[in-house]
DNA sequence: GTATAGTTACTGACCGTTCAGTTATTAACT
DNA sequence: AGTTAATAACTGAACGGTCAGTAACTATAC
């Protein structure tokens, strides 16, 4: 009769774990349907928990979906930008390495789709456009300037406007993550470049047009 | 008393131009809100009918797409398709023209929101992706792409993997037309090339990657 | 006066958000 | 150690608003 049948609880408290719980499933359901598209009971299923709980820690879906961007891409920023200021490296090597590595780092990874959502619903949510814009997609555009301009003062590069170069070069990559989180991904196998292909012949072409020419 | 007051009727009956008036109404709001966003008594409304009108015509919402595209864009395909039969001009003059008036008579003008729209939403609407791969993205690769099939029979061009120069060529209208749509569309002014210029530089260079030397 | 283009009112499903109530956990007191 | 009171993490039903689609009705035009 007493028996100790030790029946588990329904569920846990586990306040320090949920918050990146919910994120997790927040990013993964926000890549695949998108911010309208994307129900908040999905999201609390997915974390194992109720949907008040989702409210217990984030205010809003809006305020979930800053959260994910502050937690998953604006440290790949901070990173890169700390990597940049202390790097003594030719600034013609650290722009092969903007490129590849935004490539590796965030336009190969399931973080791209958070670009895509972004410019796919920018009319929809501006003030998600917005948040995107000041928090992520600003910082990218200076972070690249950044090397551009120290290449041109320390003689390594010819001048040129950056400010127009920079969006000019970043919109390739712009393009590959969208054609891989829209049309590539969803119906018939298209004909595409390989994107480390693409990337090579894109910084080769970079490279060619601003480096003075025998420069070391 | 008797005064007549000839007050005029509260709705006509127009079984001819109903159709192309909600079409009309469609297209600027699934052009400015994409497809899951538009309401269809806004659609109702702006063609001056209830949504009940709108359902004795078009039979759902995605019928009523289906109409909008077939309506607009796959005639420009079909009118390029036969000025590309017809035409005896070198296939060089044929691929300039193609791209500056795939820009000049799609892609400047608000016809453009479509293909964002349906790169925007392919995840969430697949079978609205798959029609308009169908009748509009697929066939114009094919006009691309027996142009550049003319021209290399013809000796005008080299020989290359034509399948793939396609894809990789039309890339940059896309990403013209997405930015115009998006980011551009909502915030901060951006530093940005002129479509025109970028159109040429991108003809540009083709020609000078695949015509061959000292041809006429 | 009748066929039908058109309207209006409705249905049912969906979803972000709220909140009253429930349960796991901790602390306090025997 | 065992009972109990207090706390707070968590649940899930319900609300309010939206919207695609339907159906019952009405005015128009011939």
């Amino acid at each position: 009769m007493s028996a100790v049948l030790n029946k588990p609880p329904r569920w846990e408290r586990r306040k320090q774990s949920r918050p990146a719980e919910l994120l997790a499933a927040a990013l993964d359901l926000f890549v695949e349907h998108g911010f309208a598209a994307t129900r908040l009971d999905d999201v609390a299923k997915v974390a194992g928990v109720s949907k008040g709980t989702l409210y217990l820690y984030y205010t809003s879906k809006e305020d979930l979906f800053r959260a994910v961007v502050r937690q998953n891409i604006v440290p790949l920023i901070d990173a890169a930008r700390d990597e940049i200021e202390q790097s003594s490296q030719p600034c013609t090597v650290l722009l092969e390495r903007f490129f590849l590595e935004w490539w590796q780092r965030f336009g190969a990874t399931k973080l791209s789709g958070i670009l895509k959502l972004v410019i796919a619903e920018a009319g929809n949510f501006p003030e998600v456009a917005d948040f995107f814009l000041r928090e992520v997609a600003t910082p990218d555009r200076l972070l690249l300037a950044s090397i551009l301009q120290r290449g041109i003062k320390g003689g390594e590069f010819r001048q040129f406007d950056v400010e127009a170069a920079t969006s000019v070069w970043l919109a390739p990559l712009v393009t590959m993550v969208i054609l891989k989180h829209s049309l590539d991904a969803c119906t018939v196998p298209q004909a595409r470049v390989a994107p480390q292909r693409a990337l090579a012949i894109h910084v080769q072409m970079i490279l060619a047009a601003i480096t003075r020419p025998g420069q070391f």
